[in-house]
DNA sequence: CCCCTGTTCGTTTTT
DNA sequence: CGAACAGGGG
C-alpha cells in the first residue's frame, strides 16, 4: 500500500518557487488567518470559522496544500464531514485545486468513513461484510416486531418513541451495557433496556447495522481490537473535521479513538466550526465538543476567522449583537472592510400571518422588477407548518417557488420497494426486505403465510427466505401459496445469478417487470401511479453509474438525499435549519414572534440552553443574507386550527436599533407596538385602507384577468376567451392530476371537456371549475 | 383485502 | 384545522 512508502519531494516547480520565496498560487487571496488556517499543518487546531469567513476554502486549500506539499499521500487524510452535500462539495474542490492525486483522501461522512472500516473487519463485530444498513422504515418495523414479541401495547408505548430513545443512546455512544437505569426504566414499564440487547441481537441475525451502529460498532471494534485500531493510526496522517460544533458524543469518542496515535497535544487534527451555528443540539449534537477542544488537546493552536466576505456592515451588527446575548460562546465577532453600511435591517409588524405572506410576496415582486434573480431570495422560517400560507399566497401571485427540504426521493414508497427486490437479491438474509415485498405486488400471500414463513424460520435459525425454500417442499402451505411462493423463490435464484453480469440498472428494470411491480402501478387508477412510474424511471437512470448491485446499494443507504438539479428561476422556501451554509442577496425572515421564533417548545423543554439554541438559529438566518435582511412578525397567527396572539420575538428587542428600520403595516386592529408603540409614527394614514388594494394583490388580479381574458366570467364566456388564448394548444393538466383552487382547495380532476374541469375537491367535493382558476397542486 | 372513519397530535433533520 | 395513522367494517 502507498501509505506507508516514503514521500517524494515536491517536483521542480515548487522547489524553484520557494527559493524565489514566491508562496504556491493556491494561497494567494487568502487573508493572513485563512493562511495561518492553512499552513499549520501540525499539531492539534481549531478553526473558529464565523458565517461567510471562507471556512470551506480554507478546508479545501489546507487539503491540495499538504498533497502539494508532499507532507502526505492522498489516502493519508482523512476529512469528515455530517452531510453528504459537504463531502462531496469537498471532493468537488479537491478535485479542481489537485489535479493529479495519489491516492484520494478519505473524504465523507462520519458515517460513510465508518461503513467503509467496519466493511472491512465487519466479523469483528459480529457482522458479515456485506451488512445491511437500516433505514428508519426498516427500524420501525423491526421495533414493532419487538414489541409485539414482548406484548407491549404499541399504543401506549410507540415504536417511534423507543426509536427515538435508541438515537439518543447511540449518539451518546452507549451500548446497551451502558445505558443509565433510570433510561432503560422509563419505557414499557422497565423494558427499555431489555429492548434494545433484543434489538441489537435481531441486527445481527439480520446481518445489518442502523445509523448509529455505523458508529457505535466502529467505536467498539477500536476499543476491543487495539491492532485495528493502531493500524489506523498508522494510515492517518492528517485528520480534518468540518462542522465540529455539530459532532455528537458518540462522533467525537470516534475522533478521540482515531487522534489517540500520537500524544493530545501533538495529534494533527484540525477541526473547524462555529459555535455560535450550533443548532442540532435537540438531535444530539453536543456544543460542548468544540467549546472543549482546547483542553481535549492541550496546546492546540486556536485561529478565528472574523472577515466576514458575504454580508454588509449591518447585517453583520445586526447579528453580532443578538447572538452577543448568549452566554458560554468562545467569542467572535464578524466584520467587513467595506465602507458602505449596507441597507438597515427591516422589521415589520403585520395583522396576521396572511397579511405577512402578502407583504413578502409584494416585496419580492418589487425586487424582481429592480432586477433581482428570483433565485436570489429566500423565506427562512422556523418551522415548516409556516410553509403553507406563504405558498398559497404566492400561487395566487404567479410567483415561482421552490420549498427545500420535505419527502425525499428514496423515501418513497415505490422507491423503498424497488430497494427492497434489490436488497433480497443482494443479501438473501436481509429478512426487513423480504417481509416489505413479499405481498407487493399483491400475490396472495396474507399474513397468515407470513407467519408460518416466520415460525419456520424462527425455529431453524434461519432468514426467511431460505425459510420459505424449506417450507414449498413441504405440505405445510396451501397449494396456491406453495406454488406462488416457488415460483418467488425461483424468480430470486434467476435474479441473484443475473446480477452478476447485468448492471443495476438493468437489473431493477427486469426486476420490476417480472415480479409484477410495474403492472400493479399500471392496473392503478390513483393520481400517484404516474408519478411512481417516473420516480422508478429516474431510480434506474441513477444507477447507471453503478457497476455493481453493492456499491449502488451502499451509496443509497448512505446517501439519502436527491441533488436537486433544478434550474428555474425561483424564490426558496425553507426552514433556518435547512439554510446553514448557504446564502441569498436578499433573506425575508418571518414568523418572529415569541412562541413561533423562539419556539415555545424549545424554551420549555430545554430553559435556557433551548432558547440559547433559538438564538443560534436566529444569528443563522440574518447571517444567510448579502444584501438585505427583512424580518417580519404577525399579531395574529393560526396555529392548530385556531387563532393565537403573539408579541414580537424577544429576538428583535436584541437587534441594534441603529442598524433596523422599523415599519409597520399600521392595522386597524390596534395591537401590539414595537418597542412601546416606537413604530406608530410608520403607520399609514389611513389605516382602514384595504389590503386588497396592495400592488401584490393588483397583480394577481391583473394575472388572473390575463389569463382569462376579460370577457365576461361566465362559463361560456371564459370558454370563448380561452380557446382564443390557447390557440390549439390542449390543456396542460390530465386525468388525475392533482390541483390547487384557491376557494376549494386541493382535488383530483376527473374530467376534462376543454378548459372546463370536473374536479374532486378533498374539501369542498365534486365541482366544474375553469381551468384558469386552479393550478398544479 | 381495501376503504372509510375516527382519533390523535401538532418543531427543527441527518445519516 | 388538517394530516397521518390505526382499526374496524364491508
Amino acid at each position: 500500500m502507498a501509505d506507508t512508502a516514503p514521500l517524494p519531494r515536491p517536483q521542480g516547480g515548487p522547489i524553484t518557487s520557494q527559493l524565489h520565496r514566491r508562496e504556491p498560487d493556491y494561497l494567494a487571496g487568502l487573508n493572513p488567518e485563512q493562511r495561518d488556517a492553512v499552513l499549520t499543518t501540525e499539531g492539534p487546531l481549531l478553526v473558529l470559522a464565523g458565517a461567510g469567513t471562507g471556512k470551506t476554502r480554507v478546508l479545501t486549500t489546507r487539503i491540495a496544500h499538504m498533497l502539494n506539499q508532499r507532507l502526505a499521500w492522498g489516502s493519508q487524510i482523512l476529512a469528515v464531514t455530517f452531510t453528504n452535500k459537504a463531502a462531496s462539495e469537498m471532493k468537488k474542490r479537491i478535485h479542481e485545486q489537485v489535479p493529479s492525486l495519489d491516492g484520494l483522501p478519505w473524504m465523507g461522512t462520519f458515517h460513510s468513513i465508518s461503513a467503509r472500516i467496519l466493511r472491512q473487519h465487519a466479523e469483528l463485530v459480529d457482522l458479515k461484510p456485506t451488512f445491511t444498513i437500516l433505514d428508519t422504515d426498516d427500524q420501525i418495523r423491526l421495533i414493532k416486531q419487538l414489541l409485539e414479541a414482548e406484548n407491549i401495547d404499541e399504543k401506549r408505548w410507540p415504536a417511534r418513541q423507543f426509536a427515538g430513545m435508541l438515537d439518543a443512546w447511540k449518539n451518546r455512544g452507549l451500548l446497551p451495557k451502558d445505558v443509565p437505569a433510570a433510561d432503560s426504566g422509563y419505557f414499557a414499564n422497565g423494558k427499555g433496556g431489555k429492548l434494545y440487547y433484543d434489538y441489537q441481537a435481531r441486527l445481527k441475525v439480520l446481518n445489518a447495522a442502523d445509523f448509529g451502529d455505523l458508529l457505535l460498532e466502529c467505536i467498539r471494534l477500536f476499543r476491543e481490537n487495539p491492532e485495528v485500531l493502531a493500524e489506523y493510526h498508522r494510515k492517518f496522517k492528517y485528520m480534518l473535521v468540518d462542522e465540529y460544533q455539530d459532532s455528537n458524543t458518540a462522533q467525537y469518542l470516534w475522533l478521540r479513538l482515531l487522534a489517540q496515535g500520537k500524544p493530545a497535544s501533538e495529534a494533527n487534527i484540525c477541526v473547524v466550526g462555529d459555535d455560535d451555528q450550533s443548532i442540532y443540539g435537540w438531535r444530539g449534537a453536543e456544543v460542548d465538543n468544540i467549546l472543549r477542544f482546547e483542553s481535549d488537546f492541550p496546546g492546540a493552536k486556536v485561529i478565528k476567522l472574523e472577515r466576514n466576505y458575504r454580508s454588509t456592515a449591518n447585517i453583520l451588527k445586526a447579528a453580532s449583537t443578538v447572538i452577543a446575548f448568549n452566554e458560554g460562546r468562545l467569542g467572535k465577532t464578524l466584520f467587513t472592510d467595506v465602507a458602505d453600511a449596507g441597507e438597515p435591517i427591516s422589521f415589520t409588524q403585520v395583522y396576521d400571518s396572511e397579511e405577512e405572506a402578502r407583504l413578502v410576496g409584494e416585496e419580492i415582486e418589487q425586487y424582481q422588477r429592480q432586477g433581482e434573480s428570483l433565485n436570489s431570495m429566500a423565506i427562512l422560517v422556523r418551522a415548516s407548518f409556516q410553509m403553507r400560507e406563504l405558498e398559497e399566497r404566492f400561487i395566487t401571485l404567479g410567483l415561482n417557488y421552490r420549498v427545500v427540504g420535505g419527502p425525499r426521493f428514496y423515501e418513497r414508497k415505490e422507491i423503498r420497494d424497488a430497494l427492497a427486490y434489490l436488497r433480497l437479491v443482494a443479501q438473501p438474509a436481509d429478512d426487513l426486505a423480504f417481509e416489505r415485498i413479499i405481498n407487493v405486488p399483491k400475490r396472495g400471500l396474507g399474513d397468515s403465510t407470513v407467519n408460518m414463513l416466520t415460525a419456520t424460520a424462527r425455529h431453524q435459525q434461519v432468514p426467511l427466505l431460505s425459510a420459505t425454500r424449506l417450507m414449498v417442499e413441504t405440505e405445510d402451505l396451501k397449494p396456491k401459496q406453495r406454488t406462488t411462493l416457488r415460483n418467488l423463490v425461483a424468480q430470486f435464484d434467476n435474479w441473484a445469478h443475473r446480477a452478476e453480469s447485468l448492471p443495476p440498472y438493468q437489473l431493477v428494470e427486469q426486476i420490476l417487470e417480472e415480479s409484477g411491480y410495474m403492472d400493479m402501478l399500471a392496473a392503478d387508477k390513483s393520481v400517484e401511479s404516474q408519478g411512481r412510474k417516473e420516480n422508478l424511471k429516474e431510480l434506474s437512470r441513477a444507477m447507471e453509474e453503478f457497476e455493481t448491485l453493492g456499491g449502488f446499494l451502499e451509496h443509497i443507504s448512505l446517501v439519502m438525499d436527491r441533488d436537486n438539479a433544478d434550474a428555474s428561476d425561483a424564490v426558496t422556501i425553507m426552514t433556518l435549519h435547512s439554510a446553514k451554509g448557504l446564502e441569498f442577496n436578499t433573506v425575508f425572515l418571518t414568523g418572529w414572534e415569541d412562541g413561533t421564533f423562539p419556539s415555545q417548545r424549545s424554551m420549555d423543554e430545554s430553559g435556557r440552553a433551548g432558547l440559547e439554541e433559538e438564538r443560534r438559529l436566529a444569528y443563522v438566518g440574518i447571517t444567510r443574507g448579502r444584501k438585505r435582511v427583512r424580518i417580519s412578525a404577525a399579531q395574529n397567527r393560526r396555529i392548530h386550527g385556531l387563532w393565537q396572539s403573539a408579541i414580537p420575538s424577544r429576538f428583535i428587542d436584541e437587534l441594534p436599533p441603529d442598524a433596523v428600520e422599523v415599519t409597520d403595516r399600521g392595522s386597524a386592529y390596534g395591537g401590539y407596538g414595537y418597542g412601546g408603540g416606537a413604530a406608530s409614527r410608520f403607520n399609514k394614514a389611513d389605516p382602514f385602507e384595504s389590503v386588497y388594494e396592495t400592488p401584490g394583490w393588483q397583480r394577481a388580479r391583473a394575472n388572473q384577468a390575463n389569463r382569462r381574458g376579460s370577457g365576461p366570467l361566465t362559463i361560456e364566456g371564459d370558454l370563448v376567451a380561452r380557446s382564443v388564448d390557447l390557440g390549439n394548444q390542449s390543456s396542460s393538466y390530465a386525468l388525475g392530476d392533482r390541483v390547487f383552487h384557491l376557494k376549494f382547495g386541493y382535488g383530483e380532476i376527473m374530467s376534462i371537456e376543454g378548459n372546463k374541469l370536473t374536479i374532486d375537491f378533498e374539501k369542498a367535493g365534486t365541482k366544474k371549475v375553469l381551468e384558469s382558476f386552479i393550478s398544479k397542486g
